[in-house]
DNA sequence: GAAAACCCTGGAGTCGCTCCAGAGTCAAGT
DNA sequence: ACTTGACTCTGGAGCGACTCCAGGGTTTTC
């Protein structure tokens, strides 16, 4: 199978499946005569791992740990677990950060009356220059943005 | 005001301050003799007003339009209330997105039951591979990541 | 007067791709 | 047989928003 092929099979670009070859997460496939690289079905069982692992937001050197686990069936990987809990833990953090921002973005909206078209003093810019100096706001309540 | 003045009363790194003006979201400061920067605090309000746009998760080409905004005050700037709704927008999207991928880590975790010290066959790992594979998972109702 | 803390510049590194140049290879149509 | 277009290769640069570093100068503090 050439990276094409790869490719279309399991959505992930050419760019991003040589990519993965370079950082180690993916074996080298064999070449064929003319150096195409030659994928098995093995290589797509991989990439697909790959990407549902990136679907869930997880960095690639996570899941080259992941991979790891996987390459050594027979002995304990005390990482797993971890690795998925503090996942987690990053997306509830996530999470909330981005509720809290999007109640932010509404009343900031609220605050201009469609003031777009004509508008000399727009009530978001004011309500954004009130909000820096310290008022109730998602930058105070969450340091980490 | 010397630069670790200014960082220390906003929260903003000294390297980050340095970038912004490298950037052009902030004018560059009077020097000192020595060379030293030297802000004023119409710097502060404009970089306590860029942070808190940054905690909105604006993207730095926005927020120099809000700024372009702010310094013309008079003219009629329509990209504002735009600006804002996109910004929403892309949260909103973001946070489906999250929700999904938290509700599929559970899942995950719930499928091991902490095997993570003995566990030679995880369920964590066969359940990452079963959903490569094609079950229903966030990576196939979310074709973005 | 020495050590620590601060300041400067320019450039490199981070993450996870994405795009590009420049060259080679292959398959389909004329 | 020839041309066109799609595919492949490599190595390297670019993105966004920082962050860190080297190698130097200055200021403050003990």
């Amino acid at each position: 199978m050439r990276i094409k092929t790869l490719a279309d099979a399991t959505g992930v670009e050419v760019d991003t499946i040589r990519y993965y070859e370079k950082q180690g997460l993916l074996p080298e496939p064999a070449r064929q005569d003319n150096g195409y690289r030659d994928y098995a079905s093995t290589h797509l069982e991989r990439l697909a791992f790959i990407r549902h692992c990136r679907a869930l937001e997880m960095p690639l050197v996570d899941i080259r740990t992941l991979l790891g686990a996987l390459d050594a069936p027979g002995e304990p990987h005390p990482d797993v677990d971890r690795l998925v809990q503090e996942q987690i833990d990053k997306v509830r953090v996530r999470l909330q950060s981005m509720r809290a921002l999007e109640k932010q973005l509404l009343l900031l909206q609220a605050s201009c009356g469609g003031c777009s078209d004509q508008g000399t003093d727009c009530g978001i810019l004011k309500e954004l220059v009130a909000a820096a100096h310290g008022e109730a706001c998602v930058c105070h309540s969450h340091a980490s943005i």
